[in-house]
DNA sequence: CGTAATATGAGACATGGTCTCACTGCAGCG
DNA sequence: CGCTGCAGTGAGACCATGTCTCATATTACG
């Protein structure tokens, strides 16, 4: 039922949107709502331009500044979550069904370990706290040698590109 | 005795570096050092191109190609850590007589708090550890409001951020 | 010295992201 | 039903940060 369960995704990261954008008057016209679809059928984590390219691909038209535009609407609706910041380009991932997650990346081969920490996302509550902040969202991204790195220690991080074993779905 | 202060703290990052770069079979140039003491005599935070515009303002000649080059070898030799990522501009900041710590923004006005919280270090490695990788490094970044910008409770009143509650498969 | 390895500098180049502006489609009005 | 006002859109010019190239300059060292 794999189908099943995407359109059901899709059908509520809608509903959630639409909600969203009326509560500050903006339309859910049909290019937004072709990106929100786009975008949930992205797999795991993807730059931005995967995603104007997938719309592309689908005939719809999506121009580049729409979508820029739109990413921080969905970000801000709870349906996308920014995930990783590799160099200049970030990625994206959706953030519907899930649990908010952190990330891990391996400076060798760039393979990407998500993560969930409680106590973590509590002491940084804890910290804005402190300071009198009101904590709106944060970034927190872990780098190091993955299992398979460290064996072949060595290399300097090498230059082994891209490892795009992720995890996704 | 401000001066005798600055001046020990060079002495001893350069030392610092010397050592890190003999190790590396690489030399202490006279453009490295340049840049270790432009580096720091910057104040607080500071994007890249001011280090470059110190540079080239001491009358020393300093190309963005050799700062940018040297940038990672002061990063690992703890001389300078990167500090926030607005956007897409890095600023880094001295570390040299620092403690480690992380950084917390107000979205409203702009304005950086450092914090220092050992707890948080220690369950990322933590979580580091229990994913079999050796943790290099990681950006921790919280953003809100600041006190003040609460108060004056200015626009951009909205997205609450979706908090842990989730689920939906 | 002489020579090879290393480092530097100026600027060309690449690239993600932003801005501009003409245009489009639709809601509200007469 | 035509207007009209305006948010929204799309194509691409534009911008800025950072990377690469390659000719030149230093350095190490026999
Ligand atoms: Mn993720
Ligand atoms: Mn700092
Ligand atoms: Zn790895
Ligand atoms: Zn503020």
């Amino acid at each position: 039922m794999r189908h099943g369960l995407t359109a059901a995704r899709r059908r509520a990261a809608l509903a959630r949107f639409e909600r969203f954008l009326e509560r500050r008057d903006l339309r859910l016209t049909p290019a937004r709502a072709a990106i929100v679809e786009a975008a949930l059928a992205q797999p795991g984590h993807f730059p931005i331009e995967a995603l104007v390219e997938s719309l592309r691909r689908r005939g719809i038209r999506g121009s580049k500044a729409t979508v820029y535009r739109a990413l921080p609407l969905l970000t801000e609706a709870g349906i996308l979550q920014e995930a990783v910041v590799k160099g200049d380009e970030r990625s994206y991932e959706a953030a519907v069904g899930r649990r908010h997650h952190d990330h891990l990346i391996c400076s060798g081969c760039g393979t990407v370990v998500e993560f969930e920490y409680p106590a973590i996302e509590i002491l940084q509550r804890e910290v804005a706290a402190r300071h009198g902040f009101e904590l709106e969202g944060h970034h927190l991204q872990l780098s190091g040698r993955c299992p398979a790195c460290r064996g072949r220690g060595a290399g300097r991080g090498g230059d082994l590109r891209q490892g795009l074993a992720e995890d996704g779905s």
